[in-house]
DNA sequence: ATATAAGCGGAGCGACCACTCCGCTTCTGC
DNA sequence: GCAGAAGCGGAGTGGTCGCTCCGCTTATAT
């Protein structure tokens, strides 16, 4: 067996353009209109048929990862950003409200990280991300801004419920979300906690709730 | 013209058992499973046709109204019983909650509620417990408890936030709703309130999107 | 130039779902 | 008990969408 060694094989130069304008047109489209949208209208605006298009993503799903991996990316830097913010407070406010910016822009962001739709690329960038939101959280924990009893654990809600008003009021008050995130953020400050009634999901849980639970 | 009298005229006995038994199954499954399952499912589970389900409801749309009218009471009586706690602040948490024990139970309610698929039944509702609401948050305001920026147009973020956290969840941590709703009552309070990015919608603002924003 | 592998487009397939049509059955008033 | 209106079931229609198939076209190495 010589397997591992795999190189793809070169790609023609026309196929090779039209792999470029499918990408295009998948960025755009996606990002606009989300991942519901059909793949023919990817197709018809990148100029290509569909066999061409199945060709090279062998599965919607596919063309969503490639598009989508490239967005993720700027998760990433959100968190470093953040990071670099001299203070802990001020550093975890803006990771979350940068996220939630870049969900504005990019529509299939969110149903892709809020989606249950598995994703390798999701997977990869989560893995990243994790060790640099912790310190995050760490450092707004020590600092007394944060109430302690918020966890890692806890960042899929303020996502899920930032995105989903987001997703809501886009076209009709596009940043609405800055208002409920303004009223979630005082609810996460240490001053004036309260107990909570439940404790935070277990890493595993939360795995299971990101990958949508078996069904 | 003698139209105005128009009594639906009596059904056949066997006729009336059939829509009981329709109503029966579509309760039951649009609870369990939500609005999406197919009419199909409903039509078998009543142990009827195709046909005779769309003679009595001529649209899914109809088949979902009759059936969640009766839940939407529930909704109603939740703001009548919260009013008549005596703390105001307690009230006002208590609605909260208890609209999304409702949700817990009942999953068609909260698509039908956060939805944006028009609904007489829906908005006659909405119609009855906005005054309610209203005091609620009146009470709260002038015993200091709720912060005097949170508006009644603010209720339905609470909502929307709260159910997304709520249908994620389910399977996994069917009460993790409860954890993220101290996190954003802790937000509300007036204690520590801090001033918001941005005012609450209008009314007609929260209609359009309640109702979908025109596509 | 030409052979040939690589690439192409788009009609069509299969699965799903809301909804309809119509020949047969059953209740009910007389 | 019987006529006829009311009711019934379920195969079929039309629309959507992901994905496939295959006869034709085109880049490229010689």
């Amino acid at each position: 067996m010589t397997a591992p060694q795999t190189t793809p094989a070169p790609l023609r130069r026309d196929a090779r353009e039209n792999r470029d304008r499918i990408l295009a047109a998948a960025r755009a489209v996606f990002a606009a209109e989300g991942v519901e949208v059909p793949v023919e209208e990817i197709a018809e605006r990148a100029g290509v048929g569909m066999g061409t298009l199945y060709r090279r993503f062998p599965t919607k799903h596919d063309l969503v990862e490639a598009v989508i991996e490239e967005s993720l990316e700027a998760f990433v830097v959100a968190a470093e950003g953040a990071l670099a913010e001299d203070d802990p407070w001020t550093g975890f406010t803006r990771f979350v409200e940068r996220v939630l910016e870049l969900h504005v822009e990019n529509r299939a962001l969110r149903e892709v990280l809020a989606g249950t739709d598995q994703g390798h690329a999701r997977d990869a960038v989560r893995k990243r991300v994790r060790p640099l939101v912790r310190r995050l959280i760490e450092r707004a924990h020590a600092d007394g801004s944060l109430r302690p009893d918020f966890t890692p654990q806890d960042m899929p809600l303020v996502f899920m419920t930032g995105g989903r008003v987001l997703e809501a009021a886009r076209g009709v008050a596009p940043d609405l979300w800055r208002r409920y995130l303004g009223l979630l953020l005082d609810g996460l400050r240490a001053e004036g906690a309260t107990p909570l009634p439940r404790g935070p999901l277990t890493r595993t849980q939360v795995n299971r709730l990101l990958d949508g639970e078996r069904r």
